[in-house]
DNA sequence: GCCAACGTTGGC
DNA sequence: GCCAACGTTGGC
């Protein structure tokens, strides 16, 4: 006799889709490749916007990782969020190029998630490819001026992105 | 390296 | 609260 579930999970928290950027010469997703457990906590975010969005983001939901000030800066892959946001504690230590002086333990103000490595594409997306995609026009990355490091992403958008790298 | 666009700071 | 000055982001 087989098990069959007789109350499908119906009740998930919508799935939230991303676009995290991230200079290869600083972290690229083939250094998250190569980290312990393939997963790293997303420090460095200093953008309240970009903050809040970071405080949004729920375990499971999934990210494309973008390179950035590249040649050319394009979608690398996709990541998956393992851990929920929690205090950036580089935003105190001195020694860190991400160093707030009004940041400390009782007041955090950043805040940092994990995240873990889903997929490294074939071959990146380059920006200009997904410029040149109808049905990614209003995509925030690609209206002009646009500089937020994470923000959102729309399933549909995702998807798209998704096969273009199939 | 250039520079447009943007966010933040701080004087007023 | 305004806004000029400044520092940063990120494409090119």
């Amino acid at each position: 006799m087989s098990m069959v579930c007789a109350y499908p999970i119906l009740e998930q928290p919508p799935m939230h889709h991303w676009l995290i950027k991230s200079e290869p010469d600083v972290f690229s997703i083939h250094a998250l490749a190569r980290a312990k457990g393939r997963t790293t906590s997303w420090e460095g975010v200093r953008n309240y916007q970009a903050r809040n969005f970071l405080r949004a983001m729920q375990r499971g939901d999934r990210c494309l990782f973008y390179h950035s000030n590249a040649a050319p800066p394009g979608v690398a892959g996709v990541v998956e969020v393992v851990r929920e946001a929690y205090p950036d504690p580089t935003a105190w230590d001195r020694k860190s190029p991400y160093h707030d002086p009004k940041a400390g333990p009782d007041n955090p103000i950043w805040s940092m998630v994990n995240v873990k490595l889903v997929e490294i594409f074939a071959a990146e997306i380059p920006l200009d490819t997904l410029r040149g995609v109808k049905s990614l026009a209003g995509m925030e990355l690609l209206r002009r001026g646009s500089r937020l490091s994470v923000q959102p992403v729309t399933a549909a958008q995702f998807a798209t992105i998704l096969k273009l790298a199939s």
